[in-house]
DNA sequence: CATGAATGAGGTTTCATTCAT
DNA sequence: TATGAATGAAACCTCATTCAT
């Protein structure tokens, strides 16, 4: 019940002048902000609204809680990983799977890494916001655009079920979670990258007749 | 700085007679069914204290702050799923590769699912506690223990790197996370877990040098 | 001091143009609709504001502030229940006092009735907005009202003073109190109009001099 | 449902040890003295906290929200007005029907001045406290009383039935109630008893089968 | 050793009201 | 005149932790 979670964490209202809309943005902005400086549980609502530069009553205009809040500004991170692992599919379609996959996992992990920080401030509110719920709706849209691009590979006879693009969803972020949480440098990165290239084209291998 | 975090979450005595052994087992536990009727935010010293049947007082005497509380009762969970991993390898010993990753795949899956409602209620309390810490330390644990079974595969080469396992080790985790906190049934975890076993056969295999 | 209180809750300007008058009782029909669907202590200008169908700009153009609001639907109530008892009491002339009374009971009972849920919602609001003095103004109407009735009863040799007619009302008043804010039902009020007869032909007797 | 409303405002945990005793009655009276000095709208739970020497916390310990306090504080006041009714009852057995009638109200008005301000302010909470659930839980209580009372008159024939007692109850405290509110002086009190001693004598002489 | 009363800083949220547009 | 964005004081309530008994 995705649904019901998440229509009490939905922004209040919707901006309809031009500074309203300011002030929302300057909101989700100082969310940010103050996630990154202060840590999740040092995150109060007249923190974030004092670095905004507006009044609590304003934020609480917008966003009917203080989850809310942490809400959009996780959907909105979410909704750029999507966007960014959707463009490297697209990118990918009629390309041989390996390369596919390595498209994907190279977007996926390239939009972690540029935004660490976020990441791992987000990992830690995620259970507050119903982060599953979220998680889970984001993935249906990246197993629906790896799909996709999967029926257009050359040298797949049979497309893998659903459930395996989820698995290695769900072992692609587990993998780029505990890396993040860890602190890793930027060379531990690039050799994640290539080892999840490499699980993951192995595992696609393993559950897909590939032609020849 | 692990050492750094994980020392102020440490058991402020050990009990010595056998009553106040009695107490703190009584204690974790409280915690636990607090946590699974309460929920993490709703964990109170004092409630966990009302439900173990005695005083907060005592309770502080056991523990020095609410963290060290749920930091036992965390430790003591990653602890038996360690133990679990590590019985399986020990019985992988000299086995083929596949057979040992199925070993481990599945004792992994087995004492998650088992203690399902326990992982998912930790999983939100982990931040507090220093939670990747306490998992790295595990997975040193782990690792080795992987790493030693490897070294007596009959069919293998060349040992992967730790690297490798780690890999191996965060993907799994990571799947059975989205799996777990997803609310997954049982038909989905058997789904699941040959799956696992099909991904870390094929990474193994990829990562491995394999004789004849 | 009842002036004093009253003054700050008047209307702030008298609508001249037919749009404003509109907009007037909108608003004071909004503010019972809310009354009625939130409570009292949910009533808010902005929730009254948009059941009207206007902002909360426009609302504070005609109300001085939210007691001047309530004070007006309070009012109205008061009046319409002020207009009954004297219409009773214009019908009531000349006939013997058993049945002014009735008449007086019958008409307060009834309209009290009529209006049973906003009477009970009235009744949280009341001490809030200068309640006391406005009742007494009413108060004030009705006793003359009934007094000019009395002088017209041809069994009656003395009139009763203002004083025993106060205290017939606030008993009719009590009474019809308890039993709204009890819910009572409609067979109830029944009961409770020809006891409340009963009760106040009685007592009036009691301190009228009757002719022969 | 009048059980359903008032656990929420039950006490929230009874002292065990003599230190908190003293702190719950400081709490009561505490909140009696800001409920007269402040009034009801400018009540807080740290005001009353303050009053009483001790911290909001504790405040807390003992009741579980705002409305608890003042239902603590209403609650005995009803029955302190109870107890003097009922014991007027228990003096009035075996004696002429008026004279019964005149004990009853003469304790109810007594004991009602004497608590004139409380009187009051409680007037202004009872709605936000579940006021009706009590006073209909303490009608029943008098109703008994004075229908036992009634049971042992040497003149009345026939007992009137427990509708009329509660007539009787609620009118006189509407007569009360509004003079107490229009704050009313002793002489006028003193005149209010006597005419309420008419009005009820007169209501159930005539509610009543009388002997000869 | 155990108890449980007391603490109080600190958090979230509401809402009457104003005023620039 | 109408709008609705912004204000911010002020309320309620929680809970980790201490310490006298």
């Amino acid at each position: 019940m995705p649904a019901d979670v998440l229509t009490a964490l939905e922004p209040r209202k919707t901006p309809v002048q031009a500074r309203a809309t300011v002030t929302v943005e300057a909101i989700c902005e100082a969310t940010i902000q103050v996630l990154l400086s202060h840590g999740a549980e040092r995150l109060t609502t007249s923190r974030v609204a004092e670095r905004a530069g507006v009044s609590v009553g304003t934020l609480y205009q917008y966003f009917p809680n203080k989850q809310s809040l942490l809400f959009a500004v996780f959907d909105d991170h979410l909704n750029k990983v999507a966007m960014a692992v959707e463009s490297a599919c697209e990118y990918g379609h009629h390309k041989p799977l390996a390369e596919m996959i390595r498209q994907v996992v190279v977007a996926f992990v390239s939009v972690k890494m540029d935004r660490a920080d976020i990441s791992v401030a987000l990992y830690k509110v995620a259970p507050d916001i119903g982060g599953p719920a979220v998680v889970e709706r984001v993935g249906r849209r990246l197993r629906k655009a790896i799909d996709s691009m999967l029926q257009t590979a050359p040298d797949v006879e049979l497309c893998p079920d659903k459930f395996a693009i989820d698995m290695m969803l769900a072992a692609m972020s587990g993998a780029m979670r505990s890396a993040l949480e860890a602190g890793a440098s930027q060379a531990s990165f690039r050799k994640i990258r290539e080892h999840l290239v490499v699980l993951c084209q192995s595992y696609m291998a393993a559950v897909t007749m590939q032609r020849s």
